[in-house]
DNA sequence: ATGTAGACTTTGGTCGACC
DNA sequence: GGGTCGACCAAAGTCTACA
């Protein structure tokens, strides 16, 4: 698995928690809804900028999703 | 202080630890060196991938550089 | 509420050269 | 060894629309 799905995986893991929607997620983070889309499904490669507007929205620390995203390509 | 500022302070801050060279740096992390130097002037915004590969290079876990990023914001 | 597609603008990232 | 400039190409991110 490679950082950009592992991004998608990690991001739409915490906003299913949140019961939020990809919308909402957007409007919030100040991003497009479409381009949400793209990221859960490993289609874009986020700057950093956008993985704090991100994990802000989420109420995540930054630092805790790229922990995810350690784990999650370490185990292939 | 923003994300791309605090970025390139802390890679910087890295590198220099390591007495390694821009050049050296940007060929083990198959960069260009004239974009490490933007990047530790805070002129540009990496992709997440790009800072695995940094941190890679530095022997640094890549969370932990986001936690570093997080405290030199929050101090402003 | 989400995926996809196409056209579009902006910026990430490369490369050669010079100081 | 590092800053900068200009030209360039690839990819980030927007927007409209439809299923």
């Amino acid at each position: 698995m490679n950082v950009e799905q592992a991004f998608g995986t990690v991001i739409k893991k915490y906003r299913l928690e949140l019961s939020m929607s990809q919308e909402k997620l957007a409007f919030e983070s100040g991003l497009d809804r479409t381009y949400i889309s793209l990221l859960e499904r490993g289609k874009r490669r986020p700057t950093i900028n956008t993985l704090f507007f991100i994990s802000q929205v989420l109420g995540i620390p930054p630092h805790h999703i790229i922990i995810d995203i350690e784990k999650l390509i370490q185990k292939k």
